[in-house]
RNA sequence: CGGGGUAUAGCUCAGCCUGGUAGAGCACUGGGUUCGGGACUCAGGGGCCGGAGGUUCAAAUCCUCUUAUCCCGACCA
């Protein structure tokens, strides 16, 4: 392709709005570009990016034996209602109505649409196991679009649903294309990790998330140094400690007077007492108003997604002042003895002894606290937060890392839940019918072109991975009005594409600067600078990248070279 | 949805407080010089200051409403 009829409108400046330095660059190197919040277009060098993601992701779903297939964008209602969703999916969903004034929504993912597919069309057991996908443009009307495509509101999505007869069947399902996504995670040169997830509202089964690590991550996710356990945060517990049985006898419950001091820093330090020695107290409420109280270690922090596993979906955290209208207390003094409310604490205060908590007296803590004499709860939960350093929950040896992750990948054992709502059956050898079991596949296609940017750039701009790069090698022709450049690049150009290499001749008439500052931010992988005083030597140069010497070779064993260059660069090798 | 910003040329922004009819840099067009790491110079084009209403002799500037967008938080099969 030729860059003078290429609309590649790269930015020298940073536009204000972009945070995150893939975001940054795909706006500065001409990939997209904004209509609306969270609504992007496709220009035509990241259009080349999100092409390479998706035949990546289609030749392993064709691999790993599921079937292409396209559904439609929008959805009518009846289906939505039929599962239960269009009243429980809130404002995520994009509705419309049509000119009949019937109810429609734009896609956000399509279980309901595959499912009635099936229900439909398959009728045995035979015709099982079927795994179909599609790879699509989605709409979630998120609450709060940021960080470019990477969360944006219409995005490009590949998503798989497999039915099986039986549990076993979903195994096998679920177990091919976790390995499928691994596949495609490293041929998209990412580095990533497959983690435990946390299933959600739809509950039950196992789910991971793949995530690709980057410090940019929204995602928190922990992992053992020593054994493979790794889970998001929103899931990952850790190894209780070890409780040390206290020698000592009980300190006696005492009330201090407390003046002023709210938080549970400003209390250990008025008491010099370690944060661990503290109980924090939370109130939570559910949709009904009925309040619980939470207690957590001082230096813990609440994990919300295990809090509703605990309490239910609908509980939340209200505000310090809510708080205080409810109980006429400030947060500060809040505590778990005298309390009408039930109280579930967290499983790392059962080792403590003499703690202390809000009195439920303005202005005043209680210390010495132990169980049993002083206190009881209805119920000990895991509610807390792992934090780095924790024990594993799965080996005696290793302990918790934390590192930020992007997920670009998850797979769900999905079960029954919508072949049952949408009654699809399928015979088996007895000709009984049997709801087919579902699983779910899904991989963010265009979040991956900003998680790979997150990885792999540099002050100068993207360095893409061979396999994702909008073309393999640039022709950087120094001046575009001399005349034997320009023969010279021209017959390399042609050369090039004879081979079926993506090249990108750089013969717009502006200055070398220019040009070597483009080539290095839209970030091709090699770089063929023709013209100047090396091609008055005879040579053209050759480099790449992400670094290293620049290379002086005769034009006509450039090709030769490229190619294996690009070989290497295929192999990953140096 | 709650809180906080922002909206002036294609982009990044100044001007607003203290009203007097719009600017810079980059980009764009033409000329000249330059030509291997985002050139220099001369001359130009381009904005009903997001929209509506109000105050005023006069509004980019003050007030009200509205729309869009960004950030923080809650949300996220």
């Amino acid at each position: 392709m030729r860059y003078s009829t290429t609309l590649i409108p790269t930015l020298r400046e940073t536009p204000v709005e972009a945070k995150v330095i893939s975001h940054q660059l795909m706006l500065r190197a001409g990939l997209v570009r904004q209509l609306g919040a969270g609504i992007y277009t496709w220009l035509p060098l990241g259009l080349r990016v999100l092409r390479r993601v998706e035949q990546i992701v289609r030749s392993e779903m064709d691999r790993a034996g599921a079937q292409e297939l396209l559904m439609p964008a929008v959805q009518p209602a009846e289906l939505w209602q039929e599962s239960g969703r269009w009243g429980y999916y809130g404002k995520e969903l994009l509705r419309i109505i049509d000119r009949h004034q019937r109810d429609f929504c734009f896609g956000p993912t399509h279980e309901e649409v595959i499912t009635d597919l099936v229900r439909r069309e398959v009728r045995s057991w035979r015709q099982l196991p079927a795994n179909f996908y599609q790879i699509q443009t989605k709409f979630r009307d998120e609450i709060r679009p940021r960080f470019g495509v990477m969360r944006g509101r219409e995005f490009i999505m590949k998503d798989a649903y497999s039915f099986d007869m039986d549990e076993a069947g979903l195994d096998r399902s679920y177990q091919l294309m976790f390995q499928a996504y691994q596949r495609i995670f490293q041929r998209c040169g990412l580095r990533f990790r497959a983690v435990e997830a946390d299933t959600g509202a739809i509950g039950g089964a196992s789910s991971h998330e793949f995530h690709v690590l980057a410090s940019s991550g929204e995602d928190a996710i922990a992992s053992c140094d020593s054994c493979g356990y790794a889970a998001n945060v929103e899931k990952a517990t850790a190894a209780l400690p070890i409780a040390i049985p206290h020698t000592e006898p009980m300190q006696p419950l005492v009330e201090v007077e407390t003046p002023g001091q709210a938080s549970i820093e400003a209390v250990s330090q008025f008491l010099s007492l370690p944060p661990q020695r503290l109980i924090k107290s939370l109130v939570v409420m559910d949709e009904a108003d009925h309040c619980s109280l939470l207690l957590l270690r001082g230096d813990h922090e609440l994990n919300e997604v295990k809090m509703r596993a605990v309490l239910g979906s609908g509980v939340t955290l209200p505000a310090a002042e809510q708080v205080e209208q409810l109980t006429g207390l400030p947060v500060g003094s809040l505590g778990p003895l005298h309390t009408e409310l039930p109280v579930i604490a967290d499983l790392a205060l059962r080792g403590g002894h003499d703690m202390v908590c809000g009195a439920n007296r303005r202005g005043y803590h209680l210390t010495g606290v132990n169980w049993d004499r002083d206190l009881t709860v209805s119920q000990f939960a895991d509610l807390r937060a792992v934090v780095a350093g924790d024990g594993c929950p799965r080996c005696a040896t290793g302990l918790l890392q934390l590192d930020r992750g992007i997920e670009v990948g998850h797979v769900f054992k999905l079960g029954v839940k919508y072949s049952q709502a949408l009654n699809a059956t399928v015979l088996d050898t007895d000709g009984q019918a049997h709801h087919p079991i579902m699983g779910c596949y899904g991989i963010g296609v265009s979040r991956i072109v900003a998680a790979a940017i997150e990885q792999h750039h540099d002050a100068n701009g993207i360095v893409w991975p061979l396999a994702l790069a909008p073309f393999a090698v640039v022709i950087v022709q120094l001046n575009a009005k001399e005349a034997e450049a320009t023969v010279v690049a021209e017959q390399l150009y042609q050369e090039l594409q004879r081979r079926s290499i993506d090249v990108l001749w750089d013969d717009r008439d502006e200055r070398a600067g220019v040009k070597f500052k483009d080539a290095e931010l839209i970030g091709v992988p090699v770089q063929l600078v023709v013209g100047g005083r090396s091609l008055k030597e005879g040579r053209v140069e050759l480099r790449q990248r992400r670094g290293g010497e620049a290379v002086l070779i005769a034009p006509d064993q450039a090709v030769a070279t490229v190619v294996q260059m690009l070989n290497q660069l295929d192999t990953g090798e140096p």
